[in-house]
RNA sequence: GUCGCCAUAGCUCAACUUGGUAGAGCGUUCCCCUGUGAAGGGAAUGGUUGGGGGUUCAAGUCCCCUUGGCGAUCCCA
């Protein structure tokens, strides 16, 4: 809907109004308070960085960085880059703020914006939020199921439904390497079966074949070498020990041997958070679904940006995802009550002294709604009406000289007229039923 | 990048096959009621029909461009 105004939010940005921010606080309480159980300190870091950083850590070949980041050249000549994720700058805090000297593992956790510079669409914007939980210094599998139970926990916290967990392994250097080949020769004797994406992912990032929902691919996929065969001892203990802490603490979990991340970062564990979304529409399977977690492990992610060798391990969550899927799973918030009493004042000399009566309530932390913009009293009553107030305080001329005012109950019409010293007593009392 | 669908008041939507001062509900403000809300009745407020150009005697309506929204593809949270 364009507006008179020439101005408008840029393209897939959107203002958050005070309706929103509802579901953008209940979010963060519900992460924050997760965070801080399970020891995580949260951190925040400049919106931009160098674009070093992001070229360097989540590799050349992705689309992140190759062509979705916002690059700012400062007048100094910097070239910078607004946050397309929050990984590597959370590595570069780590690295630059010497962590490594705490005892390991660091865990921190973020809740800020991102910006990604690509065609919005359902679920997908310019300028998203994300939260996220990321540990540093810590090799054992039971921190990648504990990132998954984080995650897990706050969703359910929310109360989604439908919530899909899939884990795959998609090994590290000592395998990977091997696996990655076996791959290329296989799809490479098939290439003329492949999409036309495919062709291209042959070249370029061979494992994100394994991620194609192209028809034709389908087939020739069911057949490829599956990475899950061809994990190193180690790897496949890690991944094994994964399963078992999941089982353990019983989290619904899938095998996807086709899961595959699209950072270059990541080591042995992979892991997704989708809402299933077959409720919204009874055909079409799932290929609408929408993942609203996605992370692992990067072991080294650390050494590649100039620290020593650290394994982490962690995931983030797209906010507007959850948001939108709360809203279609019709998840309701606690309604705000602006107030439970208001302050109705009449002439001059009420209003003036209004102001000091409404003072002793902020410092009561008794919530009073006002409206001294308005001289009529029916137009206040009305107002108060209209926010569902209990208790409407009525104080006008007459009663200011009195040194009195009246509590009007909004439901039934009962007034009572007490002493103004009194009045914030009075009406703890009455909330208190 | 590529491809579809869409754009009328703050919001939700009307306006038949090309034509009358572009309407309604909701909202907002006020009045009926000069110190007392919710119901009811009345009034006001609202628009360069997203912007620009074209065809036509005549364009919200047809054509082109542009901006933006939604969705698909690519990719990702």
């Amino acid at each position: 809907m364009a507006k008179k105004s020439k101005f408008q939010c840029p393209i897939g940005m959107h203002d958050i109004l005070p309706e929103e921010q509802a579901y953008y606080q209940k979010i963060y309480d519900v992460v924050s308070n997760i965070a801080d159980f399970y020891g995580f300190g949260k951190i925040d870091t400049p919106i931009v960085e160098q674009e070093e950083l992001f070229s360097k850590g989540i590799g050349l070949a992705t689309d992140i960085v190759n062509k979705e980041m916002y690059i700012l050249k400062t007048k100094g000549g910097d070239s910078l880059a607004l946050r397309p994720e929050w990984t590597a700058p959370l590595v570069r805090a780590y690295i630059e703020n010497g962590m490594q000297s705490l005892p390991q593992p660091v865990k921190l956790w973020y809740f800020g914006p991102c910006y990604r510079y690509e065609r919005p669409q359902a679920g997908r914007y310019r300028q998203f939020w994300q939260f996220g939980f990321e540990t540093f210094g810590e090799s054992s599998p039971v921190i990648d199921a504990q990132i998954v139970q984080i995650f897990y926990n706050v969703l359910q916290e929310l109360k989604l439904k439908n919530l899909i967990t899939e884990v795959n392994s998609i090994g590290d250097s000592n395998c990977r390497p091997y696996y990655k080949k076996l791959l290329t020769s296989y799809f490479r004797n098939r290439v003329a079966s492949l999409c036309v994406d495919c062709k291209r992912r042959l070249k370029e990032n061979v494992l994100r074949i394994l991620d194609c929902q192209e028809e034709k691919c389908q087939s020739i996929k069911s057949d490829a070498p599956q990475i899950l065969d061809h994990l190193c001892e180690e790897c496949h203990k890690h991944f094994k020990d994964v399963l078992e802490f999941l089982d353990e603490i019983g989290i619904p979990y899938e095998l996807n041997p086709y899961l595959v991340r699209g950072l270059d970062y990541y080591t042995k564990t992979v892991f997704e958070i989708f809402s299933n979304k077959k409720e919204d529409k009874s055909l079409e399977e799932d290929s609408k679904r929408v993942a609203l977690v996605g992370g692992g492990r990067y072991d080294k992610l650390v050494k590649v940006l100039g620290g020593r060798e650290t394994p982490a391990c962690g995931a983030a969550a797209g906010i507007e995802r959850i948001k939108d899927l709360m809203k279609s799973q019709e998840i309701k918030l606690p309604k705000e009550v602006l107030a439970q009493v208001f302050l109705a004042q009449l002439g001059g000399l009420a209003k003036r002294r209004s102001l000091k009566i409404l003072e002793i309530f902020r410092k009561a932390k008794i919530k009073v709604a006002e409206s001294f913009g308005r001289d009529s009293l029916k137009a206040q009553l009305n107002r108060a009406d209209r926010f569902g107030i209990k208790y409407t305080l009525i104080f006008g001329q007459k009663e200011a000289l009195e040194g009195v005012i009246i509590i009007r109950d909004m439901q039934n019409g009962n007034q009572e007229t007490v002493k103004l010293d009194k009045v914030v007593e009075e009406i703890k009392q009455r909330l208190k039923k």
